[in-house]
DNA sequence: AATCTAATTAGTTATTTATCGAATTAGAGG
DNA sequence: CCTCTAATTCGATAAATAACTAATTAGATT
């Protein structure tokens, strides 16, 4: 999910009565006058809180004579409720360890600069494959491209290329980089 | 988890800044002039948005010198994403059947008035059954707060109050009413 | 003590939004 | 055509809030 779909799904439940609204059409269908009375506001508040609902895709509507009853959508609900979880771990490709972001985090500045490559080759392939957040898979990179974006890392972007490719981190043919997949990679040393 | 608990959270979620902030902290625990380089906005910013987020218990910090480092908790994100799941079907003791309102509603205006006890046993049984939305389990009720609650129903709550105890929906003793749970309720007729 | 940096607070502004009363629309039924 | 009811739209108001600048606090280092 895009982050405003996303955002606007929290909106629409970021207010009591909304969620209470839920909570009761969750019971059963309701029209508008009937909500309005259990919740003690007046028909327009209802109709503006439905719109909302409506539009975040959480209620449906069906129209029976004069009266619109509501039903709730359970389970867009549900798929909507989890989809923060795969939001933040979209993007996060740290997630097997944060003890290991721990050893990382001393070779960086607070800025995010990297101080120098370690030395022990175990923390060195560490910090590579942090740097690799740079450079998420799917994508192909041409070396300015590189360069541009380990500057902000260390002034010695050839070295840091170097080792990316030497770890088996990317793949370069013909002056384009191309990210290998996890498999690829070399083994995490001792 | 209480309403405004719940509410507080999905408004934590509800500005795209925080969302990104966890995508962020997702990765790595980051320090506040960090997060504001990364999202383009001033460090005032991310402090007004972090509180939000401590508030909700979705970050905590740690102090490192005189810089501090955010972090996400994402059990607790995973448990409260999930939370709106439960309040809405812990107040749905009908969610066994819409098949069983179809029939109840019959006897209910669209205001929400019950027009009349049905005459036929099973249908009565469920009706009552209805009712009991108005006395969750858990708590104790004097009788006049039962009268209040029946009275939005129907004039005669001195009928409905026996009906639900000769059913044994609740039980009395020294004019206090407590809901029986489900296993003690007689069974459906019929 | 003086200084540096990160974070916070205070105060301001612009935007959003929850709610209401009054007026209007949309169907249904006489 | 008239009337009734449910729902919506319109306009107004009060509250919440996201963002900034400027000033201040809190620790750490010199």
């Amino acid at each position: 999910m895009q982050l405003d779909r996303l955002v606007s799904f929290h909106k629409a439940l970021a207010d009591p009565t909304r969620v209470r609204i839920l909570a009761l059409l969750a019971r059963s269908p309701l029209h508008g006058q009937a909500l309005a009375g259990k919740l003690g506001v007046k028909p327009p508040t209802i109709t503006h809180h439905m719109s909302k609902l409506r539009e975040a895709g959480l209620v449906k509507e069906k129209r029976e004579k004069n009266t619109i009853y509501f039903h709730l959508e359970k389970t867009a609900l549900q798929r909507k409720a989890v989809a923060i979880l795969e939001y933040v771990e979209r993007e996060s490709p740290m997630k097997e360890s944060s003890q290991e972001w721990e050893i990382v985090r001393h070779f960086f500045t607070p800025q995010g600069q990297l101080k120098h490559l370690p030395a022990q080759r175990k923390k060195r392939w560490m910090v590579l494959k942090y740097l690799m957040r740079e450079f998420p898979p799917g994508e192909t990179y041409t070396e300015q491209t590189i360069n541009e974006r380990l500057k902000k890392y260390h002034e010695d972007v050839a070295t840091l290329r170097r080792e990316l490719i030497i770890h088996h981190f990317m793949y370069r043919e013909k002056g384009i980089y191309q990210p290998n997949p996890p498999e690829l990679w070399s083994e995490m040393p001792g």
